[in-house]
DNA sequence: ACTGGGGTTAAAG
DNA sequence: CTTTAACCCCAGT
């Protein structure tokens, strides 16, 4: 690779970024070395800050710094109960662990930082800052809260539910969703806005076929309304297009990275290691996370039976007999095995909110393979069952 | 092949 | 025992 051929526009370099740094199957490695050899962008998207902070989050849970990524992400909040669940343990944590208590409390628990506001959403936080306050000058009650709050993997478990949670709810890049109002669901009204020289542009985008099943869908309910500028889509359009060529002048390291972090997890799932210890903070997202449709590529997902959820529970990372099936003469009466029920993560119900808010209500398909990175094992089904669920709860 | 709606299971209250 | 959440079954399109 020779970064020197890369001309880049800046503009064309933050729509590139926001699109794989917001992809957690992207190792931050790679990201890491995409971002050195292209010109830093000059409106840095809030997918790519927001992918970012995750990204160092992962790769330091514990500590001054990473609080403060906690706090700019609770600051625009998609999982607040994770956010706060996140901040309050390693404010404790820092606290419970440091060298002088009174200090460490002074700055993690400052009612100045605003942590006040991010906690709210954490119920028994308040309870707990009242302690860790109460505590400063009085070592016995410091005991209690340093084994209360001082273990590493309980902390870093909320980080890392945090982020998971984060990544669920990062949504589309903006590229996949100019592609979709170009040559997915929303085609019809794009096409309507734009002019005949636009329009030509898109069948080269999206090829002939497709551009006569959208000319069709366009004549069969001619309706007046158009939402979207011509000029805004002109633009995003001209942008996908050079970022396309990009791609294919860049396509090098990003394969060879999903190689490798591929066959880490497959080498680690022959063993039949279990991602239970640290794995995950020094390497975030290598051995996990399915690989989304990319742009660039068809859209259609199979996923292999290899692939298994970074973050699913230890207990039942083995057989799930939802891809198999018996068809022998002997057990043809055999029923399919039902699948352990579990319980759905804050992460998933985000991104099904906001996958619902992309795709509407009904399109659970849509909306499942628009994040696949975010349900770990969940059907077209489940999704319409558990949005069933949330609207009962909640029937506003 | 997808979706919506009724039915079942198991855990929580 | 009742309620709730996750999952299954199946008929209609």
């Amino acid at each position: 690779m020779e970064p020197s051929s890369w001309k880049l526009a800046p503009a064309v370099s933050a729509l590139y970024l926001d699109h794989l740094f917001g992809d957690s199957a992207v190792p931050s490695f790679a990201t890491s070395a995409i971002l050195a050899a292209v010109p830093f962008p000059s409106h840095s998207t809030p997918r790519f800050h927001r992918a970012r902070l995750l990204r160092r989050l992962a790769s330091d849970p514990l500590s001054a710094s990473a609080l403060s990524s906690i706090l700019l992400l609770a600051s625009t909040p998609s999982a607040p109960t994770a956010a706060a669940q996140a901040h309050l343990a390693v404010a404790a944590y820092l606290a419970a662990t440091g060298d002088d208590f009174d200090a460490v409390v002074g700055v993690v628990f400052d009612p100045r930082v605003a942590a006040e506001g991010a906690l709210a959403a954490c119920s028994e936080a308040a309870d707990v800052v009242g302690q860790f306050r109460a505590a400063v000058g009085t070592p016995s009650a410091q005991a209690t809260l340093k084994s209360r709050w001082g273990n590493q993997s309980a902390a870093e478990r909320r980080v890392r539910e945090l982020i998971e949670a984060e990544w669920a709810a990062i949504g589309p890049s903006l590229l996949e969703q100019a592609t979709q109002r170009i040559g997915g669901d929303a085609a019809p009204e794009t096409w309507r806005a734009a002019d005949e020289a636009t329009r030509s542009m898109y069948q080269q985008l999206v090829g002939e076929e497709r551009a006569q099943e959208i000319h069709a869908l366009l004549n069969s309910h001619a309706g007046p309304t158009s939402t979207s500028t011509p000029e805004h889509i002109k633009f995003i359009n001209k942008l996908k297009r050079s970022t396309q060529e990009l791609h294919d002048a860049v396509d090098d390291p990003l394969p060879a990275a999903k190689e490798d972090a591929e066959r880490a997890k497959a080498i680690l799932l022959a063993k039949g290691v279990k991602p239970s210890g640290a794995p995950w903070s020094s390497s975030p997202t290598s051995e996990a996370s399915h690989p989304r449709p990319s742009l660039f590529t068809p859209r259609n997902v199979v996923r292999s039976p290899l692939q298994t959820n970074l973050y699913a529970s230890p207990s039942q990372t083995e057989k799930q007999p939802l891809h198999g099936k018996f068809k022998d003469g002997q057990h043809a009466d055999q029923k399919k095995a039902r699948r352990k029920a579990r319980k759905w993560s804050e992460g998933e119900e985000i991104a099904l909110k906001s996958g619902v808010q992309r795709c509407g209500v009904g399109k659970w398909k849509q909306v499942l393979l628009g994040n696949p990175q975010a349900f770990h094992d969940r059907t077209a089904v489940d999704l319409k069952d558990k949005w069933r669920n949330l609207s009962k709860r909640a029937p506003a």
